[in-house]
DNA sequence: CTATAATTTGAATTATCATTCAGAATAATT
DNA sequence: AATTATTCTGAATGATAATTCAAATTATAG
């Protein structure tokens, strides 16, 4: 983290960059790269396109900056309850909570972000798939650590802990995703049980019973 | 299934239509939706632009109908594993397998597959989404019976079939994924192996164990 | 307050396709 | 073989939208 060395001019700048990519995130997130037209993210964000420009060199590079910046926040809430001082089983309940609060507050932001991810990145020739995929990359490997040390615990049976940080990446995903497209019927604590029952029952030494612990506040 | 009744030039342009979706396939696959022009279908496909007009009113319609074959044969193979007369766990097992079939033998489609799917579907306007989710949801619904049917008969704990059936997709897909990734890293038998680690251990009636039994051919 | 520099503006330019359609080619019928 | 019907063709059209840049605006310095 360099210090915060910045001119009024340079803050001012920071902001304008911030709002262009605030206005752009809400329409890219309702249509699409492809159905969005500098034209209307001009007009959204009141910037001129000549504006747009001067920020950013092509609309390519726009999106680019947009989508790994919301990838970071992303890796960031996820990985602050990774990486807390709990023990591993609670680290993991707090990371599927992070998660779910961002699937819930964003849901906009979260189906675009996986379009980007999941399947493969068509919007953008340059590398963007892969700037993510390390990010992805390197949260996966913070819950495989959280697995390892449980392991070492004798809290979680003995298996590869990377596949269990898939295991649970993918399972809390298309849990939520579930919640996400049918809110009145699934609702997102929901998640805690069926990763217990279904996730946890499976991977826990036996004695260890994981239902038995209170929940985060949620 | 209507008898084919088929005169000569029915037949050809049967045939025709096909070609143009299976060299539409190679470029949307490989460039998705966006990033591939009428032109380009016209020069792969040996066809002028007109007469691919002549088959599909517009490039939409002609994407849709790519989609729509696909997901028809996808869920059409795995349908049939799930509806052999085989015991619950060899259905599973036969499920897992001709999706890994499937994977290993048309990356690029299951890519733009799942790209349409999972996140948002950006490209077409048109109900194209609630087609293949409709199919989606058939094909859950299937593998929910085979759970269902599995826990009446002891070999399942008591859990809610539908989310075991979601559950089992989205590890498998993600299983999947990951060889598709790194297929010098990981092979697809080893989703039989995971899959039994970490999922059916978790589920399996005590007294169940799903290794004893042999794998697939594969 | 004027002169100069930096920034912003949006109409004009340019590029890219989707789509059309008049004419060419081919097939069917007489 | 000539006539008619059908199908195919791809240059031309029209629309959209990314990008540029000369002029206008605003900020800074003298």
């Amino acid at each position: 983290m360099p210090l915060p060395k910045l001119t009024r001019r340079e803050r001012e700048k920071q902001r304008q960059h911030n709002d262009i990519l605030d206005g752009a995130l809400e329409l890219f997130a309702k249509k699409g790269f492809h159905n969005v037209s500098m034209q209307e993210i001009a007009g959204k964000t009141e910037f001129a396109i000549g504006t747009l420009y001067k920020f950013f060199n092509n609309k390519e590079v726009l999106y680019k900056a947009l989508m790994i910046r919301e990838s970071k926040k992303f890796h960031k809430a996820i990985g602050a309850a990774l990486e807390s001082n709990k023990d591993p089983y609670a680290r993991i309940r707090d990371y599927v909570k992070a998660k779910s609060d961002v699937f819930r507050d964003n849901i906009n932001v979260v189906r675009l972000y996986f379009a980007e991810t999941s399947g493969a990145s068509f919007n953008i020739k340059s590398g963007l798939e892969s700037e993510i995929k390390q990010r992805y990359d390197i949260s996966i490997q913070k819950i495989a650590n959280v697995f390892k040390e449980g392991i070492q615990k004798g809290i979680f049976r003995d298996l590869d802990p990377f596949h269990l940080a898939v295991s649970i990446d993918s399972l809390s995903n298309s849990f939520l995703f579930m919640c996400m497209e049918n809110p009145d019927k699934f609702s997102y604590d929901m998640n805690f049980i069926l990763l217990d029952e279904i996730f946890f029952k499976g991977i826990a030494d036996s004695g260890f019973h994981s239902l038995g612990k209170d929940h985060n506040d949620s």
